[in-house]
DNA sequence: ATAGTTACCTATCAGTAGATAGGCAAGTGG
DNA sequence: CCACTTGCCTATCTACTGATAGGTAACTAT
């Protein structure tokens, strides 16, 4: 039923993800699944409303994968693990996080796709927070929690972002080090 | 003499952080210093040789402050802290880094513009692990400076990106104070 | 049966992109 | 004085962008 759409979202993510929300045309997203650009304006009459349900499924879709993980009777250490291997499968994809990606260009969204991104980002540092006094005496350093997650979240986007254009994941596996050291 | 040249860089320079290099377009970098946009094309034929003068001369002009606070007889910890002014300022005018913006556009980009935004980080990259090797025991961390570099510029450039869309200059201060209490 | 909805289509639009051809005035060097 | 270069111009090109109008066949609910 909801087909061609979801074929849709799904080749839009992979393209703004791999070069940007600026390099996503309808034209070449109608021709990726075989359709016409006009098809595409029927389910999204203007790109920003595909921007919204772009953010909105990737946002859904982690904050899933976050409940799992936070669900899970483990370690913070190893909670914290599994939230930067969720990084480390967008880089062995060569591609950015979407709403890393979409930061970049948040010149060109509207007031309501820069208020969704907000919310991603302010969302995954909630979780590491949220995860951190869950288990609060697992945690090495005397930074608070939430200066530990803004520093943890941005730091994983920028190695993304930097990794992407030297060619290694030597700053995410970096990144991974640092912090992961921080918890019993 | 060349006065437009160099009004044509600073402005393409200004419209890049902002708004990306897809973003700068030919003719509404004439408009904003007053001539047509084959002129543009007088001096930069092909967009990417624009995009090669403005990395070079932002990683030139970087270089030249790094070595002046380099060559200042001050604690390693008070270099980092140079260091991370320079980001603070590109945030304060609500900026990415120009080499930041154009890593999430690398794709678009030829191999030769490529090969320099790969220098760019490298080189600040490097500036770290030599001043840190010039005071080695004002650090004070076991983290090997490679390591300790790679984690900070990827996280500063993280949290330039992420601070621009949240709209506050928390993660930046974060990261500041992670990286600074590394150093005696 | 029929009215409405869904999901596509063809055709087209105005706007903008990077890029090129060719001209023109001012300055420069032999 | 003349050839050449510099630095801009006008005019134009093709390609592509997001977006709209209007049509059509298939399905759906009354």
């Amino acid at each position: 039923m909801n087909d061609n759409r979801s074929r849709l979202t799904k080749a839009a993510q992979e393209i703004v993800q791999r070069n940007g929300f600026k390099g996503l045309s309808f034209r070449t997203l109608a021709n990726e699944i075989g359709i016409k650009s006009s098809s595409v304006h029927y389910h999204f009459p203007e790109k920003s409303d595909l921007a919204q349900e772009l953010i909105e499924q990737y946002s859904e879709h982690l904050a899933l994968e976050l409940d799992e993980i936070a669900a899970k009777p483990i370690s913070l250490k190893r909670k914290i693990s599994s939230f930067i291997k969720i990084f480390e499968m967008v880089a062995k994809a060569d591609n950015l996080c979407l709403c890393g990606m979409m930061a970049a260009e948040v010149g060109e969204l509207n007031q309501s796709n820069q208020q969704y991104l907000r919310d991603f980002f302010l969302m995954l540092e909630r979780w590491i927070v949220v995860q951190i006094e869950a288990q609060p005496d697992e945690l090495k350093t005397q930074m608070a929690p939430s200066q530990l997650a803004k520093t943890m979240l941005s730091g994983l986007e920028g190695a993304l972002l930097v990794d992407r254009v030297v060619g290694n994941h030597q700053r995410l596996n970096a990144q991974k080090e640092l912090y992961l050291a921080l918890f019993k």
